[in-house]
DNA sequence: ATGAAAGCGCTAACAG
DNA sequence: CTGTTAGCGCTTTCAT
């Protein structure tokens, strides 16, 4: 089966017209008479056709495939972005290949560097660490969209979220709900109070951009930024998480926060996990609130308050973009920051 | 970038060779001398070429991808499978392409019938519903391996789990852990103590043969089967597990399950999460049970003890045998059951 | 509006 | 061991 296809050939033959009559056809191109048409559309059905996209790939150099990729599955909401990925691409006529950059030597760098020998025709990624040398590696022209939380350096269209702004309304929420002590939970290596504003720390990431939403709205309401409630190191997953708790619970009792903003909600599920097994009442003495509102958020106890990106806008734009370069869109490079929206639920108090 | 591609006549041209001499070399066919072997490996460095797959697939019918379907991404666990079979799959030399099927309105049997026009040699196809017709879509040669929870009719390979000796064991250690009211939570839409039998009810589908585990175990300690504790017609969702635990605690006092076996840890998650919110201690009223080892299921509040499909091994089957079909395998198609392994945790007593 | 023929980048015969 | 040639299935001039 794999070998023997049926080719436009044969499909010329059966409607008694040329292979060129039978391409128009198909594609749509050109003027066919409709009666033409529909005797190659007969031929087609009978002979069960479809088009070899790899033969008209080396005539038109168009894949009519996209590509997108991560670094791994190990975030839950990956499977949301690239489902609506999928969907918008359909949509538009693209098939979508996927890959993931975390089993590759050179990281993302050496995923976009190979993207132009991929069957794809333009990829979206998303960056889960800042690219090396400034983003060097995005001045081909070849058509990459960026996404995630790290700067493309104005070398691609970046598609991100308002981190900042969300972070400061988040922190406002708990500030309303009476917290004084908030952890932020947590910010990357080598991140505090002295290094956290020089440029080279995570240039252009988004921990950073909450980290000053986060600051923003503890002193527009004349509250002390303590260090000591912003842990770093722990990645973003549910033992860092628990991890973090333990460290934030060692405090003498009086210095303990009463709130803990964490980066994501897999950090957030894990600091769940692990203040119930300190003992520690959600929301009575402690609040939390994720980020990403992933499936397991509305299930756990008690039920996760979180910010909701939205993926399938997030998806939508991403695509919107890839395909408008792949059509030779030539405009400057842009950074679209999308506003997330605050989902509250069982573990912040009303 | 896209359009302008170093090519093998360029290549030859530099090393001095013909274009022949640069495809064996490039693809280690024939004798190359090493002298020649190295002048095109400089040339191929210095020009910065890549093969163009797609026109080599027009000779040699050969895409060296495979393809990996799976009804969506709902499932935590897909991403698991997934990760595994791309790296089995890269370690063979094959690129993996993933599609899903869910929006389809063929389902999966639109999906294998448009298999073998797409950019696949092959496709690893994740049954999340049971073929129609006899699987009577698996009947062409092009190479197919279903795996997950629905038999293949003996018309492809079948990766699969034993689903009923692992029930068998897990049910047994429930009734080892002093449970005597064991709920199995659930049965598919329609299955009763009068039609689980049925040949026709759900066709080879591992809720059955997990059911007739459990039914095992019970028999085998001497214990009634009682087809109240066995809700059916939900999802195996949190949120069909949190709906069943309802029904399960509207009983009397007396006739309330003191253990629930889930279908999979999401289903496991939802009835943690109606457990605690009715009051009910897990696992002191209540022992708990999953399915899959989701990594979610490690940080649930209590952690959750569930089976271990180990699903590296299990995605490795999957590739060995779709690549041993492609490259000509045709020997009679196979079923293999791996048996998982129980991992406990929290929510069982020890 | 349709047809004939060339050629995309590669591999497979067949020579040499 | 290496070169020449034909042709995979399609689109695209260029004719008609």
């Amino acid at each position: 089966m794999a070998g023997k296809r049926v080719t436009m050939a044969e499909v010329a033959k059966e409607a008694g017209v040329s292979i060129k009559t039978v391409s128009n056809a198909i594609n749509g191109v050109g003027n066919v008479l409709p009666k033409t048409q529909k005797k190659v559309d007969a031929a087609v059905a009978k002979l069960g056709y479809r088009i070899d996209t790899a033969a008209r790939y080396l005539k038109t150099r168009r894949h009519q495939t996209i590509g997108f990729a991560i670094s791994g599955f190990d975030s839950p909401f990956y499977t949301q972005l690239l489902e609506g990925v999928i969907d918008e691409a359909t949509a538009k006529g693209y098939t979508v290949t996927i890959s993931t950059y975390n089993q590759l030597k050179g990281g993302a760098e050496e995923l976009i560097r190979e993207a132009p020998y991929s069957n794809a025709d333009g990829w979206i990624v998303y960056a889960s660490h800042p690219l090396s040398n400034e983003g060097e590696v995005l001045e081909g022209d070849y058509p990459i969209v960026q996404c995630g939380n790290y700067t493309a350096f104005g070398k691609a269209d970046l598609i991100t979220l308002d981190n900042r702004g969300s972070y400061r309304e988040t922190t406002q929420l708990l500030i309303d709900r009476g917290c004084r002590r908030i952890a932020a939970l947590c910010a990357p290596e080598g991140i505090t109070r002295d290094t956290y504003h020089r440029q080279d720390a995570v240039r252009g990431a988004a921990v950073i951009d909450r980290l000053e939403g986060y600051i923003d709205a503890l002193r527009g309401n004349g509250l002390p930024v303590d260090w000591s409630l912003i842990p770093n190191g722990r990645r973003w997953t549910m033992a860092g998480g628990a991890s973090a708790v333990n460290d934030l619970l060692a405090a003498g009792e009086g210095d303990r926060p009463d709130a803990i903003l964490c980066y994501n909600d897999s950090a957030a599920l894990g600091a769940l996990y692990q203040l119930q097994l300190r003992g520690v009442s959600v929301p009575g003495d402690v609040q939390v609130i994720g980020f990403d509102n992933i499936a397991e958020s509305r299930y756990s106890s008690p039920s996760l308050t979180t910010v909701d990106p939205m993926w399938k806008d997030y998806a939508k734009l991403c695509v919107t973009r890839l395909l408008a370069r792949i059509n030779g869109d030539d405009s400057p490079y842009a950074t679209i920051a999308l506003h997330p929206r605050l989902v509250e639920r069982d573990s912040t108090r009303r």
